[in-house]
RNA sequence: GCCGGUGUGGCGAAAUGGCAGACGCACAGGACUUAAAAUCCUGGGACUAUAAAAAGUCGUGCGGGUUCAAGUCCCGCCACCGGCACCA
């Protein structure tokens, strides 16, 4: 294809006018207050220069793409797709009047260029820099009109300041519970029995929405560093797939889970698409359910039932102090109280705290076996080997709440300690999972839920007949379980109860939801349970054992009584900056590698610096605000400034669109609405959500309808599409492709289709005699001349200032509607397939006005800037008119009268087949259609000899004929 | 298993309940050319029929339904993609 001659001389145009505009700073932002040069296009456009206060800016809009990791393979075409998009609609939005934010930056901190150092040396900053240059190049090459005066890096010293700050904020808040918001620390009041410092600084220290933990977490000895989570795939590591095992360690965590309900509620403000919403609904995973305390029957009472009788009437009628002081209790959660009835034993997680003392001496060896066996488990095993589920029996036995039975406590690993009490009422006729286990170790099967009569599928046995006595059915159901279980599965939905009364309550009869309400607020009433919400979302493990991260600013004391705590650096001490290192490794002894620093590590006063870096995600939580205020020493963004780009615009709050790809829909998406929302209760910011509206580009697969990899050896270059077709063709073919949203394979085929479009668009407007003479000229010139000679080429004969035709106007009208409306809604594959449609009429043109021309140019310039800008010029200067920056002209619209026909075609159906098309005028009345469509010729077949019944006539639609 | 999404020509795709396949790719034929490339013009869902045309029948994953009329709405399936997955 290289050897082809060229469409149009892309390749002097798109370097001529990326220069002309960085010269002009054309896509600069400005803020409010900023200087603005009298000269520049925004200021022509709206009139304004000097300090311009907010209120007189024009409305703004924020247009985001999420920012890369600069990695050392480049730019994909997958990232440009969504680039391409957000480029289109900034400059769509320019042209339409708004003041538009349309920034990018660097998601820099992350672990190849850690890898990278490990192996040669090299300090990860350089390897990070030369890395952001060739990103730099690539995209700038692809005339996106980014603000480059707000470009930052998450690894900018003058960036991760503010990381740190922000850290600070969230260690020195808690979540007020009273309140609903976080608050500085210096709110918390203290219980009375918290007298001594260090009993108030550890009351503190658990508070803090940034806490250390000794818990278990996802240890990735091939990475060397803990991991979040969220980034353990499968038991495996989702950087490289290594294993990942449990292992207790002291952490740094990020009490999101106090957020769980605003993350959640606040979904309802925001317009991201309803699956987006509901991976992240389900990553937090409310539940609505009750906590219930069996109480654990001391060893002595087994076996003497009337005793048990005695303990469980004294638990409910006279519970003393005394009682309740001397027994231990099993604290379940279930969101299926109703079925409390039918809970015929507990399991507690292997981890439970309680484990050790139920257990009794006699099954203690087998248990402990279990136990270890449990959790040593990784959680790859976990997940491969959960098939077959394994328990242990641990001797100690409970007493229902609801009606004094006595229950088994099991130990088993299906239940995890992490999740609710870490502990289960074990209900095996309504449960898969109980009733798997059940069967596996013979326990009890009490059905307790039937199913609604009618959906009913379950009652009937073979041999019912069709006209079942449901109360013989229903006895049979509750009181023979062995006659239905051994061959369905245990009902798990909603029903009516059965079976399930006490002296005091009976819930038999009710239905599911009622059963629910009665029984808790029994529970409630009775001191034995209360109503609870439980969430899977867990706190977020913030720190990872690397050395290209954002150190903490925090060090560590030790107390009077030898116990070591944190204590936070002054924000004056910020930055905090990593030392130099000659090696990269953790240490021998499996410290991260900023333990290496000596120097750095010891302070002179006796402390020792937390050693531990922040994880990648914390760049990203936030540099949407710094864009806003990227220069501001003084603060991480300034209260005026955040008001004017993240405050509301009519309906939107915060970041008007964002876009990117869905692998960062629970990650990076919700750790920064959590930050977000922390310095929205702390007063820094304006808008309780960062992103109104989000959209996830598809991903774009390889030519053999494969995910690009390097190991496949399907991966396109952008550079190599743009050395052989231009920026501006591969910009229209990314988005004539198909919906932005699809996933959809990669066809240079196809992009040969949008560049031969452009090169219709191009020779529609240049005479062809003065390009032949270019093109010679350019053979011989040098490679430095060759821009002037772009001067060679003249413009169409065929242009001139002179009336439209009806026609012309109505396809250009028709043209700036559809390519409008598209804009609006994101349809980008049909605005650039109208552009072709009028193109395609205009070619069969004699005369081409300068007045359906220009305004189309302004159609093209989102998609294709450079040379709608070059032909803009040329028009212009031809005619002796003053070029305004196309980037800022007014966008077109489009006169509704001149798209009106006079006369319509309409289809005419015959019993709702199509037969023929007849034509009317746009305004005729029903009976003129009706009388049309009875004599069109090629319904006559259909009609003949045959009563018309019926007419049916859709105004200027169609008309149908019903005959009999 | 649960949640979300998608199924339309050889391919990417388009269609407020109203002429299915716009636009583009690939393909075929033609014009220009010594020739090719580039460009321009024309064609095209499948089937039946025909010398050719006119024409007809079928057709949007499958099976039902609502409607004068269904790719579009409703019910029940199937397949593929993405996410979650012992979360009680």
């Amino acid at each position: 294809m290289s050897s082809s001659r060229r469409q149009y001389p892309f390749h002097l145009i798109e370097s001529k006018w990326q220069q002309t505009w960085e010269q002009q700073q054309a896509f600069r932002a400005f803020n409010p207050n900023d200087e603005i040069p009298a000269n520049h296009p925004f200021a022509v456009r709206h009139n304004l220069s000097g300090k311009v206060a907010a209120t007189q800016l024009p409305p703004k809009f924020y247009i985001l793409d999420m920012f890369p990791y600069p990695s050392g393979a480049g730019l994909h075409v997958g990232h440009p797709e969504g680039y391409t998009a957000t480029d289109i609609l900034a400059r769509y939005r320019r042209a339409v009047g708004y003041n538009v934010l349309h920034p990018m930056g660097w998601d820099s901190f992350g672990l190849p260029a850690e890898q990278y150092a490990v192996k040669t040396g090299q300090h990860p900053r350089v390897t990070t820099e030369a890395n952001i240059a060739n990103f730099t190049r690539q995209i700038k090459s692809l005339g996106f009109s980014y603000d480059w005066s707000r470009e930052i890096a998450t690894t900018d010293v003058e960036y991760f300041k503010w990381t740190q700050w922000i850290f600070l904020k969230l260690y020195n808040s808690w979540f007020n519970p009273e309140t609903n918001k976080a608050e500085s620390v210096e709110t918390i009041e203290f219980p009375s029995d918290c007298t001594t410092e260090d009993a108030k600084r550890a009351y503190r220290d658990a508070k803090r929405l940034a806490y250390v933990s000794e818990a278990p977490v996802n240890w990735c000895p091939e990475l060397g560093t803990v991991l979040a989570n969220e980034e353990v795939i499968d038991g495996k590591s989702e950087v490289g797939g290594f294993p990942v095992i449990r292992k207790p360690m002291r952490q740094w965590m990020l009490r999101i889970t106090a957020y769980a309900e605003k993350l959640l509620a606040d979904l309802d403000t925001i317009d991201w698409s309803d699956s987006l919403k509901e991976m992240q609904r389900n990553w937090i995973g409310r539940s609505e359910g009750a906590e219930v305390d069996f109480y654990v029957i001391p060893s002595g009472y087994i076996g003497k039932p009337e005793a048990i009788r005695t303990l469980y009437e004294q638990l409910l009628n006279n519970r003393s102090t005394l009682l309740e002081d001397s027994l231990q209790k099993v604290k379940v959660f279930t969101t299926r109280p109703d079925t409390l009835f039918g809970a015929t034993y507990l399991v507690i997680s292997p981890e439970h705290k309680l484990a050790p003392q139920i257990t009794t001496n006699d099954r203690r060896i087998e248990v402990t076996r279990y136990t270890e066996f449990a959790t040593t488990k990784s959680d790859l095993e976990r997940t491969e080997l959960a098939k077959e589920k394994t328990g242990v029996f641990s001797g100690g036995y409970a007493l229902n709440p609801v009606n004094g039975e006595v229950v088994q406590i099991w130990i088993a690993d299906y239940v995890l300690a992490s999740y609710g009490t870490g502990a289960i009422m074990a209900v095996p006729a309504h449960d898969e999972r109980d009733f798997e286990f059940a069967r596996k170790f013979k326990l009890p099967i009490k059905p307790v839920v039937r199913p609604v009569y009618g959906d009913n599928f379950m009652l009937e046995l073979p041999g019912d007949g069709p006209n079942p006595n449901y109360d013989e059915l229903e006895e049979r159901y509750f009181l023979h379980p062995e006659l239905y279980y051994g061959q369905t599965l245990p009902f798990v939905m909603q029903g009516i109860n059965g079976r399930s009364r006490n002296l005091e309550i009976s819930l038999d009869g009710n239905s599911t939801a009622e059963a629910k309400k009665k029984i808790t607020a029994w529970l409630e009433a009775r001191g034995l349970g209360k109503k609870t919400i439980n969430y899977k979302l867990r706190d977020w493990l913030f720190s990872r054992q690397r050395y290209w991260g954002e150190p903490f600013p925090i060090v560590w004391k030790k107390g009077p009584d030898g116990q070591s705590y944190h204590e936070a650096l002054p924000e004056s001490s910020l930055p905090l900056l990593p030392p130099t290192l000659e090696d990269y490794k953790p240490t021998a002894g499996g410290e991260p590698p900023l333990a290496r620093a000596k120097d750095w590590l010891n302070l002179p006063d006796g402390s020792v610096r937390e050693t531990n870096t922040m994880p990648q995600w914390a760049g990203s939580c936030w540099y949407y605000l710094r864009y806003t205020d990227a220069k501001n020493a003084q603060a991480f963004v300034g209260k005026e400034v955040d008001n004017y780009w993240m405050a509301s615009n009519g309906k939107a709050a915060g970041v008007d669109l964002y876009v990117g790809g869905t692998e960062h829909a629970v990650l990076h998406l919700l750790y920064a609405r959590f930050w977000h929302k922390v310095l929205f209760d702390l007063g820094y910011v304006s808008t309780p959500e960062p992103f109104y509206k989000l959209v996830n580009q598809g991903l774009i697969l390889g030519e053999d309808g494969q995910k690009m990899s390097k190991s496949r050896g399907n991966v396109v270059n952008p550079d190599d599409v743009l050395v052989e077709y231009g920026a501006d063709a591969f910009r229209l073919y990314e988005m004539f492709m198909g919906p932005l949203q699809d996933t959809k394979p990669w066809n240079t085929k196809g992009v040969e289709g949008v560049y031969r479009f452009l090169g219709r668009v191009w020779r529609l407007f240049v005479d062809e005699k003065s390009e032949t003479a270019f093109e010679q000229a350019e053979t011989t010139a040098e490679p430095s001349q060759r821009g002037e000679l772009l001067d060679l080429i003249l413009l169409d004969g065929g242009i001139t200032d002179q009336h439209a035709t009806p026609a012309q106007l109505k396809a250009l009208h028709a043209c700036i509607k559809k390519v409008t409306e598209d804009l609006d809604g994101m349809r980008f594959n049909t605005a650039i397939s109208a552009m072709m449609v009028f193109i395609n009429e205009a070619m069969t043109w004699q005369t081409k006005p300068l007045s359906v021309m220009k305004p189309f140019l302004q159609l093209l310039a989102p998609f294709a800037p450079h040379v709608a800008e070059e032909l803009w010029a040329r028009l212009h200067a031809t005619f002796g008119q003053v070029a305004t920056s196309l980037a800022y002209a007014p966008w077109p619209k489009y006169d509704a009268a001149l798209l009106v026909e006079s006369e319509i075609e309409i289809p005419v159906q015959v019993n709702g087949k199509f037969r023929d098309v007849i034509k009317v005028a746009v305004d005729a009345d029903n009976a003129t259609i009706e009388a049309a469509a009875k004599v069109a010729e090629k319904a006559q077949p259909f009609l003949a000899g045959k009563a018309i019944k019926k007419v049916i006539i859709v105004p200027k639609k169609m008309v149908n004929l019903i005959v009999g």
